[in-house]
DNA sequence: TTGTAGGCGTTATCAC
DNA sequence: GTGATAACGCCTACAA
C-alpha cells in the first residue's frame, strides 16, 4: 500500500505539501495539485486513518449507545444520527448496552482510548462518569437524545413527552371519553415517568379524577402491551379509552382486545405513542403522537459536532414538536 | 492523559513490559504484571487504540453496510453482528448507502484507509471491486449477507429463499387452495427473483399453473403492499390466498383487504416472510416463513473474524435453515 | 523474563 | 508556497 511518501516522491515534493494538497488544498499552487492528484490516481493511495488520528488526536467516529437496535424507535433515531455523521466526514460506532451499565461504561473508556470523540446516548442508563464527574480531569464528550433526571445538565434533545401524553388525553377526552386506562412504560425509565405524568396532567385538566386502578405497568413491548390489557381485562375495571406510551404497546393492547372479541374502537379506543409506521397499517389504523425520530438524531449530532469541533460548552436543550395524529383507533364511546 | 510510558516509569519496568502485560498476560511474571495495573489504576491510563491499530495495522472496525437501517429485518441483522463482534473486541461501523453505489464505494475504500478490517453486505448493490477484482492487489475481505448473483464467490450467509418461497405455496395447497397471488419484492434485487422463483416452484409442484395475472412487484414496504394489493383487486382477477415477499408487503396487503372490506383469513388468506414481531400481534396473526435474522449476522461476523484472524481465504457459504410459522392469517377457502 | 530501539504514516511547527 | 523534521503512542524484533 502506498503511502504519503510515496505520493511525495512521485509528485517531486514534500510529504508536507502532499498532507496540505489532502488536508488543506486552498494553500498550495494548483498546479501542485495537480501533481500529487495525478501520484495519487496512479499509485491508488489511499490515507492512513489510523495515523492521520493519531497525529491529530481525533478518531472521527462517534459513538452511539442503545439498548438495542432492534425496534424501529431505535433505528430511526441512528438512521438520523448517521445520515449527519456521514454528511460531516464521521462515521457511527454501534454501542449495544443491552441495558447494562458496565458495558456502557466500557464504551465511555473508548473515549480515552481514542477509539471514539464522543458518545450520543439514547439509553435509561446513565454512565457514571456522568453520576460522578471526576473531580480531575474532564468528562468526555456527551450528548443525550432522551429524558434524563433534570439535575444532570448534559446537552440534550428530546420532546416534551409530558404535554403529549396530556395531549392524547385531552384527544379522548373530546371524543367523550371519560374512562381512560393507561398502559405506562417500566416506571424507572424517565420517558415512562414523564408520559404518565402527562396522562395524569391531562386527566388533571379534563377535571378527571385519577383512578389507579386504570393503570398497568408495560415495558414499550408488544408483548407487554398484550399481557397488560389481558390484566386489565381480568380485573374487571370498566373503561372506554386506553392510552399507551408507545405504538408497539398500542398494537398490543389491539391484540388483546381482538382477541378478547372486544372491538376497537367500537368498544374501546387506543391510542399509541411514537408513530411508527406500523401503525398506521394496523387494523384499525392506530391514532398515535408523532414523534420526530429521525430529527432526534439529526440533532443529536448536530450537538455533538458543535461540542467537538467549535469548543462550545454551553450545554444546550433542544425540544422539537411533536403532535398528534388522529387515526381510526379513537372514535367517541358508545352511549 | 497517562500513556504507556508512564506506566513504565510509575511502575518501574519498561515499556514493553506494560504493553506485553496489556495484550498477553502470560508471558509476563504476576508480579510484574500487579505493579503494572497499580499503576494503570493510578494513573487512570486507558491504552491508545488508533496508536495501537497504526503499528498492527488493524482498527479493529467492521463496516456493515445496509441500504437502510430503518426496518426490523436490517436491525435484527445488525444487532446479531454486534454481538459477536463486541464479544471478540471488534466494534461495528454503520455504512448506511440508501441504495448509492458510491456511497458503498466510498465505505470499500475505508478499509483500505484502515478505518476498518472489512466489510459485512446487507445490499442488493455490490462494490466495484467485487464486479471487477483488480488485476493486481488483493481484495478487501467482504462478507455478503443476501443473496447475490451465483457467479461471484464470497464468503456468504443466507437461507434457502426459493425452497421457502415454495414452503408457503405447499401450505396454502394444502389448505385447499389453487389461486394464489403474489406479491413479490422489487426484482432487481436477487432476493426477490429467489422468493419468486419459489413461489413459481411451489406451483409447479402442486401442479398449478402460473398465472402472470396473480403477480404484482412490490418493495417490501407496507406501502407497497397496499398499493399492489389495491392494483390486484382493481384488475378484477379472482384469488383466495396472497403470498407476500416479506411481512411488511402483507401487513400492507392486509391493510388494503380490510379497507376494502375483505376479511383474512374468510375471503382471502395472506402469508408472509421473515417474522418480524408485528406479524404476530397483526390482526389476524400473519402466517409466515422464520428467517433467523439475528443469526445470520452473527453467522457474518464469524465468516468475517475466520477471514480476518485466520487466513481462511477458503470462500465458505452457510445456509442457515427456515421455517414455516402458521399462524391465523391462513385458512381454508371457502367452498 | 525483561529492556532497547526502530518504525508504523501522518500532521504541525518551523524555517526558507 | 514549499521543505525538513519532530512528534503522536504503541508494538515487536532483537538483545541481554
Amino acid at each position: 500500500m502506498a503511502n504519503i511518501k510515496d505520493i511525495a516522491r512521485h509528485a517531486g515534493v514534500s510529504v508536507a505539501t502532499v498532507s496540505r494538497a489532502l488536508s488543506n488544498p486552498a494553500i498550495v499552487r494548483p498546479k501542485t495539485i495537480e501533481k500529487i492528484e495525478a501520484a495519487i490516481a496512479e499509485l491508488n493511495y489511499e490515507r492512513n486513518h489510523l495515523a492521520a488520528g493519531l497525529r491529530r488526536q481525533r478518531s472521527d467516529n462517534v459513538i452511539v449507545a442503545v439498548p438495542s437496535i432492534y425496534n424501529p424507535f431505535t433505528s430511526a433515531f441512528v438512521q438520523g444520527i448517521e445520515n449527519v455523521a456521514r454528511a460531516n466526514n464521521m462515521r457511527v460506532l454501534l454501542g449495544i448496552t443491552e441495558g447494562d451499565v458496565s458495558t456502557l461504561n466500557s464504551y465511555i473508556s473508548m473515549i480515552a482510548g481514542k477509539q471514539a470523540d464522543g458518545m450520543i446516548l439514547l439509553e435509561n442508563n446513565l454512565p457514571d462518569v456522568v453520576r460522578n464527574p471526576p473531580t480531575t480531569g474532564t468528562i468526555p464528550p456527551i450528548v443525550a437524545a432522551c429524558e434524563y433526571p433534570p439535575e444532570l445538565d448534559l446537552p440534550r434533545v428530546t420532546i416534551d413527552n409530558v404535554e403529549a401524553g396530556a395531549l392524547v388525553v385531552s384527544h379522548l377526552r373530546e371524543l367523550g371519553h371519560t374512562r381512560i386506562a393507561c398502559i405506562t412504560g417500566p416506571m424507572a425509565q424517565q420517558m415512562s415517568k414523564d408520559r404518565s405524568a402527562g396522562y395524569k396532567l391531562g386527566l388533571m385538566r379534563a377535571r378527571i379524577e385519577f383512578d389507579p386502578a386504570l393503570v398497568e405497568e408495560g415495558e414499550f413491548s408488544l408483548q407487554s402491551g398484550y399481557d397488560a390489557m389481558i390484566r386489565l381485562l381480568d380485573s374487571g375495571v370498566k373503561f372506554t379509552a386506553v392510552a399507551c406510551a408507545s405504538d408497539e404497546t398500542a398494537l398490543g393492547v389491539m391484540s388483546a382486545l381482538q382477541h378478547r372479541g372486544i372491538s376497537v374502537p367500537g368498544d374501546v379506543s387506543v391510542a399509541g405513542f411514537d408513530d411508527l409506521r406500523f401503525g398506521a397499517f394496523a387494523s384499525p389504523p392506530l391514532t398515535t403522537i408523532h414523534v420526530p425520530t429521525a430529527e432526534i438524531g439529526e440533532t443529536a449530532m448536530r450537538l455533538m459536532l458543535d461540542r467537538l469541533l467549535q469548543q462550545d460548552q454551553t450545554a444546550r436543550e433542544v425540544t422539537l414538536p411533536h403532535r398528534l395524529i388522529v387515526r381510526e383507533s379513537t372514535a367517541a364511546p358508545r352511549s
